[in-house]
DNA sequence: CAAATATATTGAACACTGTTCAATTTCAAA
DNA sequence: TTTGAAATTGAACAGTGTTCAATATATTTG
């Protein structure tokens, strides 16, 4: 069956035209700015094409997600893997997650903050394996400082999980969102990061 | 002038009605769904009238959410501005806060979220100054907890601020935008408000 | 090789969107 | 009653996502 693998060559080759070009400008012109029309004006082909491989909108934009980031978070996770001291481990996976949020803030929009993404229900289940793998990462990171003395050890790993998301996506979001404007601050990332780094001085257990 | 008085008053009446015919359908369909065919409509004018009082669709957003939220986060910190302990009361705030947002998800959007209120540069100035007084409280606050013992005196309040903010925004943001999802959590609220109260009691400084 | 079949692709059409603006209506002042 | 200014209209423009009958292309069958 040689010939219907190379028609399915061509589909997905035409499929990953499509989203090369969505991603151009999604990244230039930003979610808003993305429509069909211009991804088919791009890559030579009508509009209705689109939707021979993607049932809507923001089935494209997911496939996008996916396929640009599928395992961004994790990649994060194992950049830092080898660190041996769990505290500095934990302290680098944030400060990698910010760095990320304010580098990339259209992906980041897109990953954490846009309805949309949520919608399409076929992709939920593989958010949903993606980002409790993270969560379970950040657990186990948790319970590393715990034993080390670094933390409180009669607290729930997800309730601090919880509190170490919360802080760096309250973080990025409000920078990306322009809010942190309110603070008349010359450096805001600086501002951000130092603030991250008091954050997670405060959240120790002090030495007794 | 009598006259002119009432043409005036008759011109009030026109925009209060867009506005809270804009408001009705924004709280019930959201911001995409809100057009500006659909105000027209429901108040019984045309489309174009709406560009003798407003800018642009941006402007009208923004109209709205100084409407009916001018000092909603002012009223926040008033409300518990009688409570005395220092640190009872900024748990209180940033309860109310998360409590706020959730509640209203539509208007923490247009508050937190949304590009478009921060890109008309009119009211850029109020919300400076409501933000920035909202800012000066908690961070007044958070000089109280210092000097009653609760937290270090070595940290600046700004950076405090900062952490305190991006903790119940992170919050109330992954909620709203159904993030939370990958914690198989029965009850999400009761598991925000939880965590809350650990961030508070972690990141205290320990008695000595 | 020709006819039948299946697939890929088109582009016009539909119902919407925000916005503009010349034309019209409304109404107080002269 | 005419004049002038303001409020209001509604058609038009350029754009949006989406659908679908028609067409072109390529493969399989007779």
């Amino acid at each position: 069956m040689g010939i219907n693998e190379r028609k399915e060559r061509e589909r997905d080759a035409v499929k990953d035209l499509i989203l090369s070009a969505a991603r151009e400008i999604f990244l230039a012109e930003g979610y808003e700015n993305t429509s069909i029309r211009k991804i088919a004006t791009k890559i030579e082909y009508s509009p209705g094409i689109i939707y021979n491989h993607f049932k809507d909108k923001n089935d494209l934009l997911l496939a996008l997600h996916d396929k640009a980031f599928e395992c961004k978070i994790e990649a994060l996770f194992l950049s830092v893997q080898n660190m041996p001291d769990p505290l500095e481990r934990l302290k680098a996976t944030g400060r990698g997650y910010i760095q990320y949020g304010i580098d990339n803030p259209q992906d980041y929009e897109l990953m954490f903050i846009l309805s949309c993404t949520m919608e399409a229900l076929a992709v939920k289940e593989e958010f949903w394996q993606d980002g409790a793998m993270a969560i379970n990462m950040l657990k186990q990171n948790i319970v590393e400082c715990m034993d080390a003395g670094y933390f409180r050890k009669d607290i729930n790993p997800d309730e601090i999980s919880l509190i170490l998301w919360s802080q760096v996506h309250g973080l990025v979001s409000l920078h990306n969102k322009e809010r942190l404007n309110i603070y008349a601050m010359e450096d805001q990332k600086a501002f951000m990061f130092r603030s991250y780094d008091v954050f997670l001085s405060m959240i120790q257990k002090s030495l007794s």
